[in-house]
DNA sequence: CATGCAATGATTGTCAACAATCCACCTCTT
DNA sequence: AAGAGGTGGATTGTTGACAATCATTGCATG
């Protein structure tokens, strides 16, 4: 009947959840209520949330409950740091390979981010930035660096969230992305780790400004 | 009382069962019998096991149980790409932060390496090869990196538990290490990544070299 | 002899009840 | 009034029982 297990929905759900800032930062989950609005029993809830905890998602204190993780900026440093170690990978890996599959999809998702930009719809521009960078680690074909990044994505939406989908600097952004697929395509590891460095500390960079200006605690 | 969840516990048994290889590549696990040898119920057990789900080291089949995964040599080389990322991002910030204690527990790390390899004592240099690495990513203050790697070194002590500690050329590693640290206390960046990167390679190499003689599957 | 099918045993999935712990509030004492 | 201590309510932690599903075995049938 299903083919996938209850607590691997049920933990979905929860990462939506959190992307989406339905259950706030530093919010404790509670179980009674969340087993209800899923419709499940507090076992299977439990082991789904489980496994955000393995993740980071979520921090556990005895006896107390599950919390919603809170980023400060050093946190927030410390995501980009692992992006860009997890997405320097797996652009450098593309680059090395070079499957014109890879290139095409790559190529396709900065045209729906251009799209985006020029609809001025900043809600699609960020979904199309997200998705650009989910088909960079899965054309990589790493399971590992594929898992892991899914997890830091969340943390990312998660701050980006809180900002509304108002982007600072759209038409560098774009750019930027255009950046990395030429030096992918290029089949130039070292420029292609450069620039998916750079397009990291920019992303950083312009996220901590933008939460300065909506004098933003996260 | 307890400072540390249940779940949180069992986990930890769980992945040193699997490092060892007292769960093999492929078994089931049997939710009585191992609630049973930890002395807890199904409940909290099944907490566990979502954990390592969501690591990665126990793949899942509804309605039919959960494996311990099986690597195969493109699984293994997997792992080392991951692993160069993550050992990587964490070498080049400690080159750039230059922090002496750091510097100084890997020293000690790269020591007792050497004393290992001069009492001949092929367990011990595996244990201080993975105290090494380790050493590296705390030192590098990242909580995420840290997290990924721990998966990660389990994985890999998967695969060494196999070959019963049988170093190829242990000289070399030793020296490998080494020149690690030179380069993170050179602060070259470059030349670090370059060296972690060498190093990976150079110890999947040598797994796969060894799994050859040994005749090994995995 | 091979194939389909039903019964059976074992295992996973789910749940609700119980125990343990924590938190907030109140009271009593100094 | 301040603090210690106790009490009630709510929440988490754990367990055993029950339901659902799967694998196996044996049997009947073409």
């Amino acid at each position: 009947m299903h083919r996938e297990s209850t607590a691997s929905v049920i933990a979905r759900q929860l990462r939506t959840a959190i992307m989406e800032r339905t259950l706030q930062p530093g919010a404790q989950l509670s179980e009674t209520a969340l087993s209800a609005q899923f419709g499940v029993s507090r076992g299977p809830l439990r082991e789904a949330m489980q496994r955000l905890v393995q993740e980071g998602l979520l921090r556990s204190e005895p006896n107390r409950g599950l919390f919603v993780i809170e980023l400060d900026e050093a946190d927030i440093r410390d995501v980009y740091v692992a992006r860009a170690a997890v997405e320097g990978a797996a652009a450098t890996m593309i680059a090395k390979a070079r499957v014109p599959a890879a290139l095409r999809e790559l190529r396709a998702a900065c045209e729906a981010m251009t799209k985006s930009l020029e609809l001025g719809d900043p809600a699609a521009l960020s979904d199309a930035d997200f998705h650009f960078h989910d088909v960079l680690v899965q054309c990589s074909g790493s399971r590992r660096l594929a898992r892991m990044h899914q997890t830091l994505i969340v943390e990312t939406r998660m701050c980006l969230t809180a900002l509304e989908g108002t982007y600072q600097q759209p038409l560098e952004l774009v750019e930027e992305h255009n950046q990395i697929v030429d030096a992918i395509e290029a089949g130039d590891v070292k420029l292609t780790l450069k620039r998916v460095e750079q397009h990291m500390d920019e992303a950083l960079r312009r996220l901590i400004h933008a939460e300065d200006n909506d004098e933003g605690y996260v």
